[in-house]
DNA sequence: ATTGTGAATTGGATCGATCCAAATAAATGT
DNA sequence: ACATTTATTTGGATCGATCCAATTCACAAT
């Protein structure tokens, strides 16, 4: 290429407050001043300023600022699988606090990998992350956790926790949340409700079951332990534990889903089997995510609010960051039952 | 509470490689070495900064480092909207293979506004990212993406784009993989074949229905738009579309759906109108997100394998960062067509 | 003209790590 | 023992913005 035809495209150092001084006639302190929009100065230097940052095309520097302010504005969002879609809601909804707040978020998935969670939570902390939100991988030592007590920076455990760790939590009430619907199931008269779905090594699995249990045991049902079945958190696991409850003896006539997604797994292989839902057989799924209402018929779910969790947890972060001597505290969210078209009374046949 | 029972717990200020280098009894430029983990430092002094790092429990600081050297190690990704499930996988990919080359990933979702799309650019820009990973909503301005070029730091759309900006970007060939779609229901002998759901804003939609028509053409049918029906991009969407479609005079026997979302609310709506999806009506969806799979029948398919999307720009992007004077590519990956279980013989009776 | 007061501006030090040229230590050869 | 070469180590300046104490300015009061 002839060198003459080229911009000189030099890599030019960037511009600088000390540029800008040297551009509008003033000081770099008084820069300083106008980028944080200080009322010290006097309006037509900051006019002067503002004109030069304009022309000479300036960039704010936070690291810079946050290095000597010895603040910082970034947070750490560490999730397990942002593919579920309860978490990605989750995760708008977060998002869109901290950003609303000032802050820019750090995103890490980790894939249910503890080790992986180790050194992304270890990356952040030495890029100065503010604060943590973190949905546990399964198999994170609460040990290693609660170590991030001394790390200078609030921890939140979101959707999941690890217990005893001391960290601070925001989740729903999921025993409470399956036992409103379980409830609502035993009132239309069924007595064989299964549950379908979940890890029972996963705190939220046991908190569900737990719920479940306590509504059957409030109505004197012994829990029939063939109706309790686990499978995969996705619509796999759906379908293959509606074909292992229909395959029993006495088969259950509703289930409560572990969540939406196995629900419509379930749903699927329910129509399958030519079972009409919401009239020969009830179905109640977990989190009312966004496709939840467009099932046919239309699914009744456990509202678990994952937007409104995010904001939550943000909220929950940010105080525990203004004020770092505030208690970690856990806050629980209370569900509510989302009455859709899948429950009806129980059959006249069973 | 009484003064004695406290511990100090002063905020300390944090270490530094000053006070490492005093604890080892070296220089400031030593402890540096070592800690980047230069050959130049000989070992028993390397041993006694590492044990001093340990015991004073020494917390590197990125940014200080990064502002020194005038780099970044961290990585923009704005999208437009994570509750999709296509991109939730395509930000796992990508934040996958960005933490493997030792980025970290700012994450911004924009919920299809360029307002706020431009404010969170803008910010990330101020945090120095070395990179981004665009999105783009929808009405964003070509202009002012396109003035990204002279940002100092590479830009990659992904999945959308806008024609025209120059930026560079990652997408699934989309008329391809339609056309390859309607060719098998062609080849099936299905004749009046519909497009479900999508907006004709989006350029994805457009290409799609491109492919569509190209399929049509080849194959000597005129493409009738009433068949052509726009929809929202979710389950209620397909819901909705399928209604339409079945009310029309001369009903398809067969459809592309815009997407696997619409695809699933097209299924439930075909079966709640009694038909047999993959006998009395074929039916493909696209993307092939994780759900494909489960459905009843299995959902037949066009593959964009998501996760590889955002493996590829991630790619993509570091080889720009790597050498900024490489000119932007379009990078467009070949879809392929997953046959499943929603495809048939056009009906003897149609 | 002088002083006082508040408003506005400023230079130099600082945040924490790295660069660089130069100094020192250790190892080798004669 | 001394000169050379090679291996290690080091002080001071630097990245870009902010803090702080101190200075200068503007203007009213005397």
């Amino acid at each position: 290429m002839s060198p003459g035809a080229q911009e000189p495209r030099q890599a030019s150092r960037r511009t600088t407050v000390a540029d800008l001084a040297r551009a509008a006639g003033v000081s770099r302190s008084t820069v300083s001043l106008v980028l944080r929009n200080s009322p010290l100065v006097k309006r037509e230097t900051r006019h002067r300023v503002e004109e030069a940052i304009e022309r000479l095309g300036y960039v704010y520097n936070r690291s810079a600022a946050n290095l000597r302010r010895q603040t910082s504005d970034m947070v750490a969002m560490v999730i397990h699988d942002l593919t579920n879609p309860f978490f990605a809601e989750l995760a708008v909804g977060l998002e869109e606090a901290l950003e609303a707040a000032g802050y820019v978020t750090l995103m890490a998935n980790t894939g249910e990998d503890p080790e992986r969670q180790r050194r992304v939570m270890e990356t952040m902390r030495e890029h100065g992350a503010a604060g943590f939100i973190l949905c546990p991988a399964l198999g994170s030592e609460t040990r290693q956790i609660a170590a991030m007590t001394d790390w200078n920076a609030p921890v939140i455990q979101v959707m999941r926790w690890l217990p005893g760790a001391g960290l601070g939590s925001v989740a729903p009430d999921y025993a409470l949340g399956a036992r409103m619907a379980v409830e609502r199931l035993l009132a239309l008269g069924h007595r064989r409700i299964a549950f379908l779905g979940g890890r029972m090594e996963t705190i939220v699995t046991t908190e569900r079951v737990r719920g479940y249990r306590a509504a059957l045991d409030a109505a004197g049902i012994a829990a029939d332990p063939a109706l309790i079945v686990p499978a995969q958190v996705n619509r796999g696991g759906g379908v293959e534990a509606v074909r292992r409850v229909l395959a029993l003896d006495r088969a259950p006539t509703a289930a409560l889903c572990f969540s939406d997604v196995v629900a419509f797994g379930a749903l699927d292989a329910l129509v399958a089997a030519g079972l009409r839902v919401g009239r020969d057989f009830s179905m109640i799924g977990f989190d009312d995510i966004a496709g939840a209402r467009y099932t046919l018929p239309p699914l009744t779910t456990v509202a678990a609010y994952p937007k409104e969790l995010g904001r939550r947890s943000a909220a929950a972060l940010l105080r525990r960051i203004a004020d770092p001597s505030e208690a970690p505290e856990d806050e629980i969210l209370a569900p509510s039952l989302v009455v859709r078209g899948t429950c009806g009374p129980v059959p006249a046949g069973a």
